[in-house]
DNA sequence: CGAGGTGAAATTGCATGCACTTTTCGGAAC
DNA sequence: GTTCCGAAAAGTGCATGCAATTTCACCTCG
């Protein structure tokens, strides 16, 4: 009977991808693993992301690969149209720039809040992170250097204590995060980076919110000059023109 | 042959569905249509959402029911952990304070940009829209009332020309709804919103940015006290705590 | 040689069905 | 009467398959 094979060879499939794709809630792991080739930039924006192909990759159906697309969509990494296959957003370059305002905004909010409301344990930490990188500006080393200032940022957020920030902030960094690739290539930007990092530091130390959120400000705002060159990909203005 | 008799039945209901749910694609249809619900209050916070129910309920299949609960589990409306039903986000209530400070923030952000940057169409017609509201007041008229009011805040998001901003402001708007439903049953707030808000117009009219950023920050400050008993129904804590 | 049109291949949208997990409910033990 | 247990019921997770739309190559016509 047809029935009995059909189900032989439905029992052989999920055993099979239970090998391969191993802990955690496939769809939840598809969206991380998607996020995560879109913020490093192994996929770039306006480049397609179709079904078959993902669940090819990936070794399950259309079905959870679909789902995981419209999360992804939701967030904002991929824009996804009817009967069209899912691209990685590709914004147009004044939306660009309504997030990079947004985000030194935001940065803003959350220097003035974690100027007022940090821990002695997370300012002592914070403040020790920052001179400990100050090794990684002398050596030059951009790749390290990169991963400190997405924790010093990190810091800062979380200092604010106030989660929905938190969450606000993190995913427009996400968002921005494809159009900021190469920003510590540019010459001399580690050292820049770190010397607008110390204001913001020292301001958080004497608590002092206007100062904070003023140096956290400015900072963003030089980070976006030195990303905007990278925007223009693709076609632009494909999306919240 | 037990093939044909399937794809008959298919066609069947594909006909069926596209005769009763009209206008649309599906999926975004039933995202909007159960948003609606929550945001209205029609669906309370700790409701559960069972996907059988609610394909029964739309006359499709759970796919795309699943992908509508993926989608608004992203926009934050709401929860879904593996193997349960998705339920309306109840959030605890620090993490409710946390959305309401935020909220004040990113109000304060819109009317100081909304102050700076405003044409003078959109400023009259702030003004204007804010004086015809007092006839509102005046009659005690809440419903109507409540709508103006939705009107007046998404105006002054719109003011701050800045796409990304309006989205987040947006949405945090959408997840704080379910929890400030009754906001102008209390008596004598109809008035004093009217006030608060004129504090806001006036100090638009003159672009004096941080006057405008006080007002709104104070005026959402005032929504989230008069708010916060609406809170802790159902099982408090479930999320963000 | 380019513009437009046509059919096949590729791809998305959704329905259906099986496996597995959670929930519920009846009954036995205490 | 309450607690605990087990089986049935309900519900979710994902695979598979058909219909409909889009894409693309190829051909025809100007």
């Amino acid at each position: 009977m047809y029935a009995t094979v059909a189900m032989q060879n439905h029992s052989l499939k999920q055993i099979r991808r239970r090998e391969i794709i191993r802990a955690g809630t496939t769809v939840e792991q598809m969206v991380r693993a998607i996020a995560d080739m879109i913020v490093t930039g192994q996929m770039l924006p306006g480049e397609k992301l179709d079904e078959v192909s993902l669940a090819a990759r990936f070794d399950v159906s259309r079905t959870p690969v679909r789902e995981a697309l419209r999360e992804l969509g939701a967030m904002g990494l991929v824009e996804r149209e009817p009967n069209r296959s899912a691209i990685v957003t590709n914004v147009s370059e004044t939306y660009l720039h309504s997030m990079f305002e947004a985000m030194a905004e935001l940065e803003a909010i959350c220097a003035r809040l974690s100027a007022e409301r940090m821990t002695v344990d997370e300012r002592r930490t914070m403040e020790l992170e920052h001179k400990a990188s100050m090794r990684l500006v002398h050596a030059g080393a951009e790749e390290e250097y990169a991963a400190h200032n997405t924790e010093f940022h990190t810091r800062l957020y979380r200092g604010a204590h106030n989660d929905h920030i938190f969450e606000m902030v993190t995913q427009t960094r996400a968002r921005l995060a494809p159009f900021r690739r190469a920003q510590f290539r540019l010459p001399g930007r580690l050292a820049k980076s770190y010397e607008e990092h110390g204001r913001i530091v020292i301001a958080i130390m004497r608590a002092d919110g206007s100062a904070a959120a003023q140096a956290a400000y400015s900072h963003v705002e030089i980070v976006s000059d030195a990303s905007a060159v990278f925007a223009t990909t693709g076609e632009p203005g494909a999306r919240n023109s």
